[in-house]
DNA sequence: CTCTCAATTGAGAATTATTATCAATATTAG
DNA sequence: CTAATATTGATAATAATTCTCAATTGAGAG
């Protein structure tokens, strides 16, 4: 686990116990992988991936674990029209994704800041906006060399 | 109906019968729906209002119609994380929203081109962008202005 | 260490938005 | 008008997610 996972997994157990609720081992674990995770996984991959040391875990458990993460600002969940959110405990604040068409992987680009187009966004309005959501959609390299193939199945990573 | 509503209704029964599809009075009745509503109504919203004049019709009938709509690059959908996707006829291509986190409405700001963050965005990924969501969140003139009174629902307009 | 209490879990049911199925119906080209 | 095939409505099915509840557990106090 590198530090900054170590940093976000330890902010994420801070909130929990300020807030009086309780560390389970599963909570643990979901949160840990929430903050190591670099591909945005859904309620489904985190799962999967837990079975294996948690063989009887619920996925409400996951779900709920999730939503927790979530309401307390920890991670920030990112909908799409088929069904199937997916979540970020790396950046747990606004900020752009680029989401491949193609194999559903999502990635954060490092771009210039929203700031002028949100205030813009604010005057044109007169709305208080707190918070905003930037995806771009397209094929990543992988899938545009592979262009010829079977694609792989989209989300629910 | 307006002017700019009748070109969209139009747009998008030429392309149906470009399709080869049938433009049934359902069809037509949820198109111009799409076309004229500023509000992007969700599936839900979209079936209540045609309740009155088709008082049979089935929500699957909504759901099929907007989906084709939608496939055929005349509207769009955004959807949310508590699920009620919302739907978009009178401009059918990715344009920034700010969304009221009380009351759910949904408006279309007039803000500068996403351009060059697209190009940034393709630049430093190596991604071949198609297309991007852009939503601000916030709180609406209206909701501010009734901060003390009881929030009403949100979604599923 | 033990006890207590309220939070949490897992199992299974429920919810909800949406999609699939299919017989009856309707649109539209010829 | 006829025929062909798309479309509808009614109903069932799906899938992601949330709810319910008895059993279990985490963690603080003593």
């Amino acid at each position: 686990m590198s530090a900054t996972a170590r940093k976000r997994l330890d902010a994420m157990a801070a909130k929990l116990k300020a807030s009086g609720l309780k560390l389970t081992p599963q909570r643990l674990a979901i949160m840990r992988l929430l903050a190591e995770s670099e591909d945005h996984p859904g309620a489904d991959g985190i799962w999967r991936r837990l079975k294996r040391r948690f063989p009887g875990i619920s996925p409400a458990t996951v779900y709920r674990t999730v939503q927790l993460v979530k309401s307390l600002g920890e991670a920030c969940e990112i909908a799409f029209a088929d069904g199937g959110s997916r979540y970020d405990g790396r950046k747990p604040y606004p900020h752009p994704h680029i989401v491949c068409l193609a194999c559903g992987r999502i990635i954060d680009p490092e771009l210039g800041s929203l700031g002028d187009m949100t205030r813009e966004a604010a005057a044109a309005s007169g709305f208080e906006i707190k918070t905003f959501r930037l995806d771009f959609f397209g094929t990543c390299p992988e899938c545009s060399k592979n262009k010829t193939k079977t694609m792989p199945t989209r989300r629910k990573k």
